[in-house]
DNA sequence: TGTACATCAGTGAACGCGCGTTCACTGATGTAC
DNA sequence: TGTACATCAGTGAACGCGCGTTCACTGATGTAC
């Protein structure tokens, strides 16, 4: 039988997700490093000194978020690695899934873009990392598709890299990007990633 | 003959790049929506007061550092376009060049990965706009290449964005790579611009 | 060249304010019997 | 099931502190004659 949260824990995770989502929300405005605890405490509606009972500062609550986020974009990767690779329907089936998740989660993504290269050592660490792993899963699904016979496990991870980036620079673009230009921003994603391809398919041609 | 500055100007100008050169010092551990007016002026030895007379706020002292780190990586881009493309020797030279720039401008290359995402609109914007520019000027390079015959603008400008995306990503890696990383974190970049060199060769091939 | 006045970069005191953190507390929920 | 005690998420007052901004100022530099 699935066991019940007792009233106790349900309303204490209950308040801590309303401090999660209201420093993304401040967080669409400023970076982490200045996120006030006050701030966050002030838009739950909760005295600042809960804030304690949750995080132990801004930054740990930075690193929950990053699980959050990337916990998010996580979905798209798998369903990305789902398919075949390369076809040109899959690619703009790709970064059709990439704008959809923007326009799902545009914090989730603002959040990770900015703190990528932010002020808070933890949390660009924790995203390097969770985007590392990333990377490996790409490259272990790339590794399965025939046309990477002859491929090294180093060379793998060299594209899937590109790749992951690839996937954050264009979510991240769409999110500045003015509703009547997302054409325009969804073709240019993806003539890079046929281009991409492309070198892909020709790598080993001289080697 | 050339002005000399009046001893005013001189010692104003002075004072300013001492509170641009103590703010990008100050950024390399935090972001610049959390910088404050008198950890600047303290870093420097001046009054609070001072910061008035040079700049309106943090957000402001921000675009003014915006064309000072841009501005050093411009240098790099033109030596970049002043040769040939895509040639393996080329490719290990323009890696080089990244390197080195990072080695001679860590504080610059931080502020721009760091801020090109951050907190502060303007700030983001103007690293934006000036990071298209140089994509204009790639793409204008690109297009004297033989190799981009038959290529159209818009195809340029893709390329283009590529490669300016690719650089400031690989110069924001060698920030976080350790020295005995180097030579990898090297061969990675190289590989990669590899790559999209071979796209780029059979871009036409199709169409 | 010398003098008298104007400019203005930098000063230092003062202000009101919001910050992070501490502490003893309350009262609903949980547990043992 | 009912009772007596333990737990602990959230409270609210209090603290010392650094913040951004204002203001009238000083004195070296610049300018007009």
């Amino acid at each position: 039988m699935s066991h019940t949260l007792g009233i106790r824990q349900a309303q204490k995770q209950k308040t801590r997700q309303a401090l999660l989502d209201a420093a993304l929300q401040l967080l669409e405005e400023q970076s982490l490093s200045s996120l006030g605890l006050r701030e966050v405490t002030r838009a739950v509606g909760v005295a600042p000194t809960a804030f304690y009972r949750h995080f132990d500062s801004t930054a740990d609550l930075g690193v929950a978020l990053v699980d959050e986020a990337l916990g998010s974009l996580h979905t798209v990767v798998s369903e990305l690695l789902t398919a075949t690779w390369d076809s040109d329907e899959r690619i703009a089936r790709t970064v059709e899934l990439i704008a959809a998740h923007v326009r799902a989660h545009p914090a989730h993504v603002r959040f990770i873009a900015r703190e990528r290269h932010g002020g808070v050592q933890r949390v660009s660490e924790a995203i390097g990392a969770q985007l590392g792993q990333f990377a490996e899963e790409v490259a272990a699904a790339l590794s399965h598709d025939p046309e990477s016979a002859g491929w090294t496990r180093e060379d793998l991870l060299m594209l899937a890299g590109l790749y992951v980036d690839h996937m954050v620079m264009t979510a991240s673009v769409f999110l500045t990007t003015p509703p009547e230009d997302f054409a325009r921003a969804a073709g240019l994603a993806e003539r890079q990633l046929r281009l991409v391809s492309l070198g892909r398919r020709h790598w080993l041609d001289v080697s």
